[in-house]
DNA sequence: TGAAATGTTGGGGCG
DNA sequence: ACGCCCCAACATTTC
């Protein structure tokens, strides 16, 4: 076998069900490559929590390839070319990804290659159903998330067998003048070091993928359909940094849900909310796709006159998690600290930006974009417009959040609160939420001096509630 | 995948 | 014994 067939990973960074990447090792000698494309990218360029995923995650899949993964900078576009013609590849082949900006860029560089006479192979390794596949009976895609599932997605094939790693893989050997740079080289670990917080929490690898499914699929999905509601319980998957950069397919989480229900007697209510979850996900990239600008634009054109105020305190305040508000700090802590938030938090501290501070929804989103390990240009943009009340099949813009009794209600026992807002630890439960109603002898006790200790609440909830409705009414009449 | 305001019901205290 | 009021507890409506 002398020719060559490059894999240009992306969003799939795994050996084991990876159709792409399979049929380049049985196009001929592989050349494994990933290019940062930061040029193209233009405003979607990785976040730094993404950046620090990235890193640990080519350092692992060199790993698995045996020092072979070769690494670049710079625009796709012209590399691409550039190593077809150093390595006289026949082949290149790479999975599909879904964000506009990819959408084009993939489009020029195949029309591109084959014109040169260079095979491409692109396939979905990335979703469970392609976008275009899931539409209505009369053509249009689908704008509200039950049907789309249960008449689009449920009739629809189902999401195929996960497939082995390639058992054997011959390499096709690196030239030197490739342009190639070392993992360092690449520059995705920021300067200021935030990353090494994020260490302690996750195992980048496709193994970490696995292991963190088998753990889920063993512990935390009986009961999942209630218990994703607690924060402080281990009732949800944290799957989806996994899922965004491919060390797990969806195919394989999808799969290894099948037949729970009958051998492990996990209740069938439990394993469908969680494919439901999973669904929600391919809700996301068909909104992306179908609007390509869900990033930035209201999908409810009225939103684009919604009042918005620009308080950079009070931005930074969320951003830092000094609110004053105990859930939302320990949410926006929590994220700082980890690279993650619990879902029913995210919720939360979404509802607080935007309809308490009535903060525009795409400075959440940025912040968001930049913090989060499973940052997701699809899941961030839909979900963001989901709360804000302006996407498709979104939460009402009234339907604002309590967080002092969203807290109560889904922290009782204050746990989740004490683990991320510790200068609050000592209150007793009936304050914890709410420390500003705590007589002075029991925020004493507690060692907390308001204003000092803990901020004083940015806004008042009541008040900046009502505010937040008179907008929405505006907007309504206007 | 809310919350607050408003409406309704029914039991018990009490004159 | 009876009507009246109070007020939980629950249901409905509204934002």
């Amino acid at each position: 076998m002398t020719s060559v067939a490059i894999h240009w990973f992306r969003q799939d960074l795994r050996l084991a069900d990876n159709p792409a990447l399979s049929k380049a090792v049985e196009a001929g000698r592989l050349l494994p490559i990933y290019i940062l494309d930061d040029d193209t990218a233009g405003e979607a360029r990785m976040g730094g929590a993404s950046r620090w995923w990235l890193h640990r995650s080519l350092e692992a899949l060199d790993r698995q390839l045996g020092g072979k993964l070769r690494l670049y900078r710079g625009k796709a576009e012209e590399i691409l070319p550039q190593l077809v013609k150093i390595y006289d590849a026949q082949t290149v082949s790479w999975t599909r990804c879904y964000e506009p900006w990819r959408i084009k860029r993939d489009k020029t560089i195949s029309s591109r290659l084959e014109l040169a006479g260079c095979r491409t192979i692109r396939l979905n390794g990335s979703l469970l159903w392609e976008p275009w596949s899931i539409k209505k009976q009369d053509g249009t895609p689908y704008k509200v998330f039950t049907p789309f599932y249960r008449k689009g997605c449920l009739q629809a094939p189902a999401p195929a067998m996960p497939m082995a790693a390639p058992h054997s893989i011959a390499f096709c050997a690196a030239k030197a003048n490739d342009g190639a740079l070392s993992l360092g080289d690449l520059g995705l670990l920021s300067k200021i070091g935030w990353h090494d917080t994020l260490e302690p929490y996750w195992e980048v690898s496709e193994k970490g993928g696995a292991d963190c499914l088998a753990q889920f699929i063993d512990g935390g999905l009986d009961g999942y359909k209630t218990g994703r509601d607690f924060p402080s319980l281990a009732h949800i998957s944290r799957l989806s940094p996994y899922l965004h950069f491919g060390q797990l397919s969806p195919n394989q989480v999808w799969h290894a849900t099948e037949r729970l229900a009958e051998d492990q007697g996990v209740p069938a209510a439990d394993i469908d909310h969680f494919r439901s979850e999973l669904a929600w996900r391919e809700f996301s990239y068909s909104l992306l796709y179908y609007n390509p600008d869900l990033p930035s634009v209201p999908i409810q054109a009225k939103f684009a006159d919604f009042e918005w105020q620009s308080d950079e305190a009070l931005l930074k305040a969320w951003q830092s998690g000094l609110t004053g508000v105990p859930i939302v700090d320990a949410g926006m802590r929590e994220l700082w600290q980890t690279g993650y938030m619990h879902n029913r938090v995210r919720m939360i501290v979404a509802s607080f930006l935007i309809k308490n501070l009535r903060i525009d929804w795409r400075q959440g989103e940025a912040w968001f974009w930049d913090t989060l390990v499973d940052a997701d240009l699809a899941n961030n943009a839909a979900s963001w417009q989901w709360v804000a009340g302006c996407g498709a099949d979104a939460a009402p813009f009234f339907r604002i959040f309590n967080p002092v009794l969203q807290a109560e209600k889904f922290d009782p026992e204050g746990i989740y609160i004490r683990t991320f807002v510790p200068e609050l630890a000592k209150l007793p439960n009936k304050y914890l939420a709410r420390p500003w109603e705590a007589p002075s002898s029991t925020l004493q006790e507690a060692g907390v001096t308001p204003g000092e200790s803990y901020p004083n609440p940015v806004v008042d909830l009541k008040h900046s509630r009502e505010m937040a409705l008179e907008a929405y009414k505006r907007l309504s009449e206007g």
